[in-house]
RNA sequence: GCCGAAGUGGCGGAACCGGCAGACGCGACGGUCUCAAACACCGUUGGGGGCAACCCCGUGUGGGUUCGAGUCCCACCUUCGGCACCA
């Protein structure tokens, strides 16, 4: 039992007990788990079946705020339990190590990006520890050490060598902030994803993943065990429309040969209707069509639209502008001339670049027609029209006309017969288009892992051998807010020599982004230490794919589909075993300050972890945020509220300590076993449901019913006792400090960690003796105990016996009675 | 504009399949212990009425289905999240 001195209570527990002290008792039980590596999970345990659970590994930033908590804690809960149920659980831990912040904070305190870092996974380590989770720290990895670049280099490799990583000259995102571009998925409303700064167009040489390649794979997700709503962003995100292409002649073929403009449609039925097409300014046969004449106009036109934001330029609000070109070409299915248009309405990343406008039936077209003064020609019929000219876009299906042959077709059918009839004379054919782009990943930045490629005056593109991989980043760089990667300027760094050829070489000063860092981190703590592979195929068996996943919905379209990328293309490179990276998702909201916003420093709203745990103690923090309410909805975080998950706790210690006189009663025996199987069948269907709220309610129920009997003086023996054992053993998973403390004492075990999670007896969690609502009319007028097992008959007796029923039925006829076994009795009376 | 989620006491929230609305907490109020306090302990706490047993009202708004609706259906309002010239 206990061994250090007992400290006398203050006057309020009167009971002469040893009080709860959670400092002491959580630092106690962590050193002692550490030393008996508790959480040391082996590859391979002889009877148990291997069981993945997984929390996103944290970016580097420094501290721990209330969101890693409020992210980690309940995740550990889950494995904790998984654990007890019998499982061999992984649940690993490790750093999110590279990444502009480092780089920041070289440049304006002059630390170096890898001493910022170390620094910060040194004191974030601790912070960790202090949570009391069931990492296991062996498996740690940090994605900015050479060990595990070096991997993230072999990937890259692996992909150049499928032609899944390509280099390409395009419009790519730049952040002027941050100095560097950014993916896609990194552009939020035009703006950066991580400093908020507009993002501008730029047109550079960049390193692209082929991840609309596997698209189409990406968008059936319905085998997830994922939130819908996570599911359905990912396809819309992916967005998959079906349609056709088609070919326009150019009236005069252009300088280059080139004699067509290719253009993508989801309404082939439309095709008639053509009236002027639009290139996006970005197109490549701008340049080659424009006459003579409209030349200046054209030039100043698609120079001002460099200049545009992407959020100006995306606004639908924003009226459409565009200058004619002065080309023309030929709609082949009607043999009318077309005017050639440039708009920035027109994206060139969508499509072909260049679109049909049918202003007929497509908004945008309509707007940018009535402007103009260009034609429109009506083509779909819509219901009960007089064949008048539009007043405005009729964009919904319709029977064809002025059509030719396809005339009298609906638009489903049209669409079909048009493609088809496109694809018979060599114009064109049905095509599938992807919202998706291909996954740019070049980033001009230092702090990440330089991407594997040189560049030699003989040789060109040429990948580094794996055998001289890692590509290391040099120490010894300046960091300058020039705008300018601190790579290119290192001149040791850049010049090496040719691995096929022996000749100069240049080394690409490009890092890759952070995200394909965190697209492949999960394999590894299967295999941590690996220097031959980035997962051994058997190890790679023995853990993937991740059973249960967690973490915060904004990345929802970042990571989650990045990472689902990259395990397809791992999976056909042969190191993973499945389709999908994490069988389930669940996605904790987001912990907000106590004034309802979003955290930050600037606010003043934050809420210090640390100082929380110094308080109130791992167990006290890691409950209360359990208990706030659903992990999936999140919410401001109420810095008053945690005193009540303080007192249960302290509840717990008194009454488990303090126990009442314990004799034989069969009154308490039958009570306490009831709430205490009840409690455990509610807090085993929560944890499994992730409804960690309604779980510490229960637990706390359970503890005021043991109070109710100690203060009455005296309970059964055996009950008392089965009693504070299940309550410990279901406490073990969310507090494990004070369950492992109050566990040793009352049975002298170690570790309650490792106990088998304990099975509620069914007959038990029923009442013997049921209150039944009684009402008349659907109003409740009376309340009756009745035997659980009591029929509608015997229900109905004993309620009209109630003095207060009869009166209500007095003088009426009974029309109808409802009856919900050990629930309710409705009499309805006329 | 489109898609998704949600609106319940002073606050966070609970209520499995349509069956006693407000579990569990916070706060507030009253009390105990204390020289005094508290992160100690006990009690009360949705609103209104009644001396009382009790009665009436109440889950964003308006309708509907049902013996019975927070829960189902229709319309609307509000909030939050995502997407947004994707042809």
């Amino acid at each position: 039992m206990a061994t250090e001195p007992k400290t006398q209570s203050r006057t309020g527990a009167g009971r002469g007990v040893e009080r709860y002290d959670p400092t002491t008792i959580e630092r106690r039980w962590q050193e002692r788990w550490a030393a008996d590596g508790l959480y040391r999970t082996p590859d391979n345990a002889p009877g148990k079946q291997n069981r993945y659970h997984l929390t996103m590994f944290p970016y580097t930033s420094g501290d721990l705020h209330v969101g890693h908590w409020f992210a980690k804690a309940p995740s550990d809960a889950l494995a904790r339990y998984y654990r007890m149920r019998g499982y061999n659980v992984m649940f690993p831990i490790g750093f999110d190590a590279f990444g502009l912040p480092a780089e920041n904070a070289a440049i304006k305190d002059g630390v170096h990006p890898r001493d910022w870092t170390n620094a910060n996974i040194e004191r974030m380590r601790g912070q960790l520890k202090r949570m009391g989770a069931m990492f296991d720290w062996q498996r740690e990895v940090n994605s900015s050490d050479p060990a595990y670049y070096r991997w993230t280099q072999w990937w890259f490799l692996q992909l150049y060598q499928r032609a899944l990583a390509y280099k390409k000259l395009a419009a790519a995102n730049w952040c002027p902030s941050c100095n560097t571009t950014l993916a896609n998925e990194q552009v939020i409303d035009g703006r950066c994803e991580r400093c908020d700064t507009l993002v501008e167009q730029r047109q550079m040489d960049q390193w692209f993943f082929a991840s609309t390649r596997y698209a189409e794979e990406l968008l059936d997700n319905d085998g997830l065990e994922w939130p819908e709503h996570v599911k359905v962003m990912q396809r819309n995100w992916i967005g998959r429309s079906e349609g056709a292409e088609a070919s326009f002649a150019l009236e005069q073929p252009a300088a280059d040969g080139t004699d067509e403009i290719r253009i993508f449609t989801t309404r082939p039925d439309t095709l008639h209707g053509v009236t002027f097409m639009v290139l996006a300014p970005e197109h490549p046969l701008v340049e080659q069509v424009t006459r003579l004449e409209q030349r200046a106009a054209v030039d100043a036109y698609v120079e001002q639209t460099g200049h545009v934001t992407e959020i100006e330029r995306q606004s639908t609000e924003r009226h459409k502008t565009g200058v004619f070109t002065g080309a023309y070409c030929i709609n082949r299915l009607t043999g009318e001339r077309v005017p050639i248009w440039v708009g920035d309405y027109v994206l060139a990343t969508y499509g072909t670049g260049a679109i049909m406008a049918v202003p007929a039936h497509d908004q945008r077209d309509f707007e940018f027609a009535q402007e103009r003064g260009l034609p429109v020609k009506a083509v779909i019929a819509p219901p009960e029209w007089d064949g008048q000219p539009l007043t405005q876009a009729y964009v919904d299906e319709g029977e064809m006309v002025n059509s030719g042959r396809f005339d009298g077709l609906p638009s489903a059918e049209g669409n079909r017969a048009v493609t088809e009839y496109l694809a018979e004379q060599g114009w064109g054919g049905s095509r599938i288009q992807y919202r998706l782009r291909d996954w740019l990943i070049s980033r001009q930045r230092y702090w990440g892992a330089p991407i594997p490629i040189l560049y030699c005056e003989q040789c060109g593109t040429v990948p580094v051998p794996e055998d001289q991989l890692p590509v290391e980043l040099p120490y010894d760089v300046e960091f300058l807010p020039t705008g300018q990667s601190p790579l290119a300027l290192s001149d040791a760094f850049v010049n090496t020599t040719c691995p096929k050829c022996d000749g100069p070489a240049r080394r690409e000063t490009d890092t890759m982004d952070t995200f394909m860092c965190s697209s492949w981190y999960f394999m590894r703590y299967a295999d941590p230490d690996n220097t031959e592979a980035p997962v051994s195929r058997e190890l790679a068996e023995a853990w993937l794919p991740v059973d249960q996943y967690t973490g915060g919905s904004e990345h929802a379209v970042m990571h989650l589909l990045y990472a689902r990328f990259f395990y397809k293309a791992a999976r056909d490179i042969g190191v993973v075993p499945g389709n999908e990276p994490f069988t389930r998702y669940f996605s904790q909201g987001q912990i907000l300050g106590p004034d309802g916003r979003r955290m930050s420093k600037s606010r003043g709203n934050v809420v210090a972890p640390d100082a929380q745990v110094e308080k109130w103690g791992a167990d006290c923090f890691r409950a209360y945020l359990m208990f706030l309410g659903p992990w999936d909805q999140g919410g401001p975080y109420d810095v008053d509220g945690i005193v009540g998950v303080s007192r249960w706790l302290n509840r717990v210690w008194n009454v488990v300590t303090d126990p009442p006189e314990l004799a034989d009663d069969a009154v308490s025996a039958s009570e306490l076993r009831r709430a205490a199987h009840r409690t455990l069948a509610r807090v085993t269907a929560d944890i499994e449901a992730k409804r960690f709220n309604t779980m510490v309610a229960a637990l706390m129920e359970l503890t005021n019913t043991l109070q109710r009997f100690r203060d009455a003086g005296s309970a059964d023996r055996a009950a008392w006792d089965e009693t504070v054992r299940l309550l410990l053993l279901s406490l073990a998973p969310s507090c494990p400090h004070i369950a492992e403390e109050l566990w040793e004492r009352v049975s002298g075990e170690y570790s309650v960690h490792v106990q088998p999670w304990p099975e509620y007896e069914e007959a038990l969690t029923h009442e013997e003796l049921v209150t039944v609502a009684v009402q008349v009319n659907g109003k409740v007028r009376g309340h009756i105990q009745v035997p659980a097992d009591a029929d509608e008959a015997a229900a109905r007796a004993v309620a009209e016996a109630e003095p207060r029923i009869r009166e209500q039925l007095q003088g009426h006829e009974v029309a109808r009675v409802i009856f919900v076994p050990g629930r309710l009795l409705n009499i309805v009376v006329r």
